[in-house]
DNA sequence: ATCCTTATTGCAATAAGTTACAATAAAAAG
DNA sequence: CTTTTTATTGTAACTTATTGCAATAAGGAT
């Protein structure tokens, strides 16, 4: 895999940054959870020893460097994930289920819309809300 | 203009909630603002005599009455703004510049995923980024 | 290995946001 | 107009997030 914590640790050096023990920390707690955290469950879930503006700065670092990709949920909170495969959301405002979205699926769509402001559309990894089929069947 | 503050504050009586002078109060600051605010923003333009907890419980409330749209800007920030027009944002993640997208452009692309997915997709007002014609030509 | 440079961290103070619950007032009923 | 009901608000305590700055330590140079 080339999104292992080491091989992104690596890239901070190679950007010209300093791996500190605290980054290392951020990364490994990411890895292990496999899934979106938002801040405080990523500060609760860190060894002790690192302060939450130490936490929090780094992970606006590690968002701005490309290395963590963060996303915005229904409930307005930020949430944070190695930058593994590019991909989106789908969630259920009802039950709250989460599906991925393969960014293959917005590329035309994406290419579209360049086409037609001129803009150039970088590093969007969106949440779309909506509701599920199964919830959409209930409330029928 | 089918979206002035009276006509929104009628909304909220027919939907059998209270008119309060507190959601009256924000609904005015919205509309006199007639661009997208953040929570504090609109607390701070707020006549006083509102506290806190009452602003973001009523823009809350607005939102989930789909009186009020909220969307997380790039800073990943919430702004709220009157429930006018459905449209999108695209911002220019350089110089910070927004343009409105019309709900249609996305029409087919939403179309396109409920098929696909079977989620039915529900009042989505996303901001994109990407850069925009005048800074993509500087950065060349 | 030791010394430098300065990016990064921790601390302390502040600001912003949230929660629980008692007090208030909007709207309906008499 | 007065009373009643209860949605809505304000208060106070608490949690989370941010900022400025001095102390620390990562990585390059000697």
């Amino acid at each position: 895999m080339t999104c292992s914590p080491q091989h992104l640790a690596e890239q901070i050096r190679q950007k010209g940054f300093r791996l500190t023990r605290q980054r290392m920390a951020i990364l490994t707690v990411l890895d292990e959870a496999g899934q979106h955290l938002c801040r405080t469950e990523i500060y609760a879930r860190i060894a002790p020893g690192l302060t939450e503006p130490t936490v929090y700065r780094n992970l606006d670092f590690l968002v701005e460097q490309d290395l963590v990709r963060v996303t915005h949920t229904g409930n307005g909170r930020l949430e944070y994930e190695l930058a593994r495969h590019p991909h989106h959301h789908l969630q259920c405002r009802v039950c709250g289920a989460k599906m991925e979205l393969d960014a293959n699926a917005l590329q035309a769509f994406f290419n579209g819309l360049e086409n037609s402001t001129g803009y150039r559309l970088s590093e969007n990894h969106i949440t779309l809300m909506g509701v599920c089929p199964n919830c959409k069947f209930k409330g029928d």
